[in-house]
DNA sequence: GATGAATGAGTGTTCATTCAT
DNA sequence: AATGAATGAACACTCATTCAT
């Protein structure tokens, strides 16, 4: 009567997590971009099937906003948070800031979102405000906030605030997208160290941002 | 069939397709990406049928691969042997070939390419290994050279050449991913200016490799 | 489970289940058509989930089929009767059978079965068959009845009783289908008023069918 | 290599006619409602691949509309204009009238549309309006000017005309909804014969018109 | 009995690619 | 060489139906 295998008894139940189908959107959405991940393949790989994830996500493109506010815009505001109760000197506040920003962003699969939005940006508008919205600008205020705090307390000199967060921002867009195209095809001994290039960037930054030149350049010295 | 005297006046290309469909195919792939773009529109902007464009590219991937292969040749090295006759100090040698770069590159249509290539090398990892050859490596080596060229005279310091170079090359990337990205739909308050920018990479840069502190930073040097 | 005291008000129905789903489905068939109407929908509107639904009725096709049946039932024969000991001229009483037609029927959503019918005939045969056999069948019996009354009588001269039913089923069942579909998309100027149209048909009629041309056309007879 | 049937040499060529596409999506549409309607089988019956259809309309709706205004929208003009040039009584005209609107519309495959958009009207308020504005609109014009170049030529008494205009659509309207639902299941016996009725209709609608009740009802020969 | 999460076949539409002319 | 009509494999999304709970 039936000669196709006996059908696997409707897999999972209980609240096949949306957060699966988030990760592995996320996971072929960096992998292959929006417009070449199927959403059947996101279904696939979540182990639930493609009606599934409409269930969860009305279209493939709330699918990939809930993506974005899942692992950048949502996190935002902690991180927000930690850093306006940094105790320590600027200096030691931008590093921290970019280090930390390395370990949760730059390091984990939420760094190709940025790579992805840098890629489809023109053909998905509506995706590029949205980003703009929830990560750009308030990613903008809190680099700002920082650069602020070192001005305010005379340990920066003043600064043209529009140039200087660019600088910071400047490294982490171009660690994110050699990490996520080029990076991939280079041979081993071409890699880029992100940590030692961060810092190597701090170093240059804060020399140049610090009123007082002694400023050391590595860790070292915070006398 | 057209015994109306003078020759039409669109007599116009005549052999020249295969170029005509590339630039097209460029200028579209820039700016939609690789998978957004139809065929059909690039032999529409290129003034032929669709079945003309596969007369001459077998495939749209194969088009893209000719799209970049075309436009990445030679400029090195004509660059390279300019930059070797350059005269004057190392610093004044770094910011020129900055400026030099955004005036040839960075500011043409041909920065498309790069923002090409970060966008689809993982999609075309063939190209990417071929941009890697012929870009990335000899690029490499002429700005290895330019601060190689300062260390040996004394004017920088020793540097880490690896980071070094990749500081160079940082901004540049993300000046260009940000102009054909984001940059697009930002507001124009927030735009950034590219030249502003680069001098004041360069600024940082150079304040961070040159001997002596003195070293003036941009053009007056604010005493 | 719930000890709390007074009974939840919303205890509502029990059992009543098929007989809401139905009703629900009824006017979701009616307002929509078969295909256009969604199951969900039906099982909405019936206050229980969809997988109630098929609970009572193993698929879509069978749930039409149920509320066709479910609402031709019965009112023919007890109409029936009462036109059987209808007093008065067989002209009084055409038009009273259009009328009280119009006003159990026609004005109710009972309407709607029969544009149902009609609408999706071609697609079950099996209903329209029924219908045939419990609606036409009955329906065509009682006018052939009313009218053979007045020939019988000699009001009415001899007819051709085909003929002389369709002629009275005409306009019954244009007012249906023009209420139900185009009539709700028309400008409230275009519309038409059902009473006015019956009336005029049955003196159309009643003229073409009386023996005596006296016969007074609406109520009060215009000189 | 290619052990798949070799494939039918790429079918027609020429001008695949959308006049084809049109008549098989008229049957089609008629037979089984616009929604469920597949378009792959409109191209199948018409002998083209589906990506064909999408290539002479744009949507399946657009399709639709086209066949309605191949099949019905397009004739009412000269439709109109011969009418018009009638030489004759006015009775005599609507007689005629109504006969070759049988024989032109009535019996041919477009009378299905005219039951398609009573039965799906609900559903397509674009479609509804797009009927409304090219079909019965003008059609209800042509009615009006019929009647009254009766009532102007002392022929037929006054009449309220929007009555009188539906007492005629009615007929027309119940005989294509019953042909094309109902009586494709009622047994031969039960058959309506169109054209009788039609002449019924219009005995019993001329007599209730006319002023001189002379007007002699069947064919015979206006003395 | 009742639920609602899960399924997967099916639909309209797009677009790279082919090929007779 | 050049065309453009034709193709058909995809793909996003829908919805009747199922079934573990």
């Amino acid at each position: 009567m039936s000669p196709s295998p006996p059908a696997p008894p409707r897999q999972r139940r209980k609240q096949a997590r949306p957060g699966e189908l988030l990760d592995a959107a996320l996971a072929l959405f960096v992998e292959k971009g929006f417009a070449a991940t199927r959403v059947e393949e996101v279904a696939a790989r979540a182990g639930v099937s493609k009606g599934t994830l409409f269930l969860y996500f009305p279209s493939k493109e709330e699918l990939f906003k809930a993506v974005v506010r899942e692992n950048i815009a949502g996190r935002l505001d902690e991180w927000n948070q930690e850093l306006g109760e940094f105790q320590g000197t600027s200096a030691e506040l931008v590093r921290y800031g970019l280090h930390s920003w390395w370990e949760r962003i730059g390091m984990t699969p939420a760094s190709g979102i940025t790579k992805l939005i840098m890629s489809e940006a023109r053909n998905f508008p509506e995706l590029a405000a949205f980003y703009e919205q929830e990560v750009i600008e308030p990613g903008d205020r809190l680099l700002r906030r920082l650069l602020q705090r070192g001005v305010d307390s005379g340990e920066f000199r003043p600064l043209d605030l529009d140039l200087a967060v660019y600088s910071l921002i400047a490294p982490m867009i171009f660690l994110l997208m050699w990490k996520h195209s080029l990076g991939v095809c280079l041979p081993s001994d071409k890699q880029l160290d992100p940590v030692a290039f961060l810092d190597n960037q701090a170093d240059l930054l804060l020399r140049g941002m610090c009123r007082h030149q002694g400023e050391p350049k590595g860790k070292p010295a915070p006398r």
